[in-house]
RNA sequence: GCCCCCAUCGUCUAGCGGCCUAGGACGUGGCCCUCUCAAGGCCAAAACAGGGGUUCGAGUCCCCUUGGGGGCACCA
């Protein structure tokens, strides 16, 4: 039995710059479902500070997707909490406040270069094949200088005072205690010359005084996780538990997606966004059931889960630390089990939209009546209006050539189309059973194999190559339609052929 | 160039020293079933990167090499 965790307190801490992707979307979720497991808090901050960054909408699109997955949130711009505010823009003063503390106890210290000097040093350091780092010029400037040329008007910013010696041991929940030498780190930039703090400082102060208890986010920020340790140690803060996620790669294995990439795969019918995801024909649950299996796992059997399983099962022991590549046909694999996991009712709920996005008006019961039929067919929820389209048209759209029973005439598909049309004309009950008994019975008479007479009065009636299966499909037409349908593929033949 | 992380089938992974002639899933191939398309059933191919240790015993622990990845902004 799993043990008892202590209640967590996580953030979600994306910033509004783009759409909610794959990777931001599991580091959410993984969130949540900590969260939820120990009836903890989960919180949304939303990051804001670099102001020439900001997409308009991205914000409000975030927690439309975030949603959507269906995540909800107990703190958050949105929705409050007791530490608002939750959007660093409106923390401004905070994090200054913060600064000048570090600068008070020496930890940090203003520094006047001009970004056109450090682009220079950078320049040179790179050249000499050094790190490429700041050459602290302004580290030894004594304090009521600096404060003198501020009040001049001087731009400056503010910057980590790191030590020069030693190591700082990052304590990572899946790696283990990670040490990097302190005279390999930089002098960071904490707070801009504008005023706004950078991540490092703002993340750092708002965990503190958000109380978090777990920072779980990409494995991107382990190099500078020792500065985040410094400034927690600096203040004298506990530090959250450390918990650096695995990158997702490209579907190919090699590297990080980037922007070209993800724009490419459209044209392959896929995205790395969620708020694709949805026209795509993808269910939530199956997203949610996909992404929480890239670098997470349970046993070496269980692979279906809803969220409830995953509020349940979910722990951050087992993720894993290497690096996961991205597939998407396990993702039509889920969506293909989470569409058959789905109740009649529930299915022809979630299928509407796309036949009004596709301009067909369906009605409920009518969905209900084809999901059944449709749902071990389909991959995505899209599919299904294609394979029952011949449902919602007037006509059945004949191709001259497919019409003909196959490898038979035009003569001999007429005269088995006529049997047929008297056959059906004279049932009475319009059962699924007996369409199935009349209908092969007539077959065997004309002696014509399945593939021939069923595949004949399939087209007859839909006029589509692929169709949920024939007596089915019949029985749910009617007979008034399927009678009228059959009429109009013998009129087609005889005026065609 | 420097720092850091990672390393089991094509991909996601199980494995936390003997239960491993390495298990599952996706994908791939074959067969069966079959009214199209699916679904389902059965089967197959497919991996412990290499080298040193430690140990009675290593996929599992340690080191090195190699490979892959991430980072080195007044972005997050």
């Amino acid at each position: 039995m799993a043990q008892e965790m202590k209640p967590v307190r996580v953030r979600f801490a994306p910033s509004p710059t783009g759409y909610l992707h794959l990777g931001s979307a599991r580091t959410a979720l993984y969130d949540y479902l900590i969260a939820r497991k120990t009836k903890g808090q989960f919180i949304l901050r939303i990051e804001d500070t670099d102001r020439k960054r900001l997409v308009e909408g991205a914000e409000q699109e975030m927690m439309d997707n975030l949603h959507w997955l269906g995540m909800d949130w107990d703190e958050g711009p949105d929705v409050g909490g007791p530490y608002e505010p939750y959007r660093q823009s409106d923390r401004k003063q905070i994090y200054q406040e913060y600064g000048e503390k570090l600068v008070e106890m020496g930890c940090a210290y203003y520094c006047f270069c001009t970004p056109e000097r450090l682009a220079k040093v950078r320049e040179e350091k790179q050249k000499k094949k050094e790190p490429p780092h700041y050459d602290r010029t302004c580290r030894s400037i004594p304090l009521e200088e600096a404060r003198e040329r501020i009040a001049a008007g001087e731009p400056y910013v503010l910057r980590f005072k790191t030590p020069l010696e030693g190591t700082t041991v990052v304590k990572d929940l899946l790696r283990g205690e990670i040490t990097f030498e302190n005279k390999t780190l930089d002098d960071y930039i904490l707070i801009k010359s504008d005023g706004w703090a950078l991540y490092h400082l703002a993340a750092a102060v708002d965990d503190h005084l958000m109380k978090i208890t777990h920072v779980v986010r990409s494995s991107e920020w382990l190099p500078t996780s020792p500065l985040h340790s410094l400034i927690h140690q600096a203040f004298g803060w506990e530090e959250p538990i450390w918990v650096h996620l695995s990158v997702l790669l490209k579907p190919s294995g090699k590297g990080k997606m980037s922007k070209r990439e993800a724009a490419e795969l459209s044209s392959e019918g896929h995205s790395i966004f969620i708020k694709d995801m949805a026209n795509l024909g993808y269910l939530p649950e199956a997203v949610v059931n996909w992404v929480a299996l890239m670098g997470w796992s349970y046993d070496d059997h269980t692979e279906f889960f809803t969220m409830q399983d995953l509020i349940e099962k979910f722990s951050l022991e087992k993720l894993n630390p290497s690096p996961a590549a991205i597939n998407f046909s396990k993702l039509d694999h889920f969506n293909k089990l989470h569409i058959k996991a789905l109740s009649d009712v529930k299915l022809a709920e979630r299928l509407q939209p796309y036949y009004e996005s596709a301009g067909i008006h369906a009605e409920l019961p009518l969905l209900e009546k084809l999901a059944p039929i449709i749902k071990e067919r389909i991959i995505t929820l899209d599919e299904a209006v294609e394979m029952t389209r011949f449902f919602f048209t007037e006509k059945a759209a004949y191709t001259t050539e497919r019409i003909l029973m196959n490898g038979c005439s035009s003569e001999e598909t007429i005269t088995c189309g006529e049997l047929v049309l008297s056959a059906l004309n004279e049932l009475e009950d319009w059962s699924i059973e007996n369409l199935d008994l009349v209908v092969r019975g007539l077959m065997e008479k004309a002696g014509k194999n399945p593939r021939q007479f069923l595949g004949f009065i399939r087209e007859a009636i839909s006029g589509q190559k692929i169709t949920p299966p024939l007596f089915e499909s019949m029985e749910i037409l009617g007979k008034v339609v399927v009678l009228q349908r059959l009429k109009d593929a013998l009129e087609f033949i005889k005026a065609s052929f």
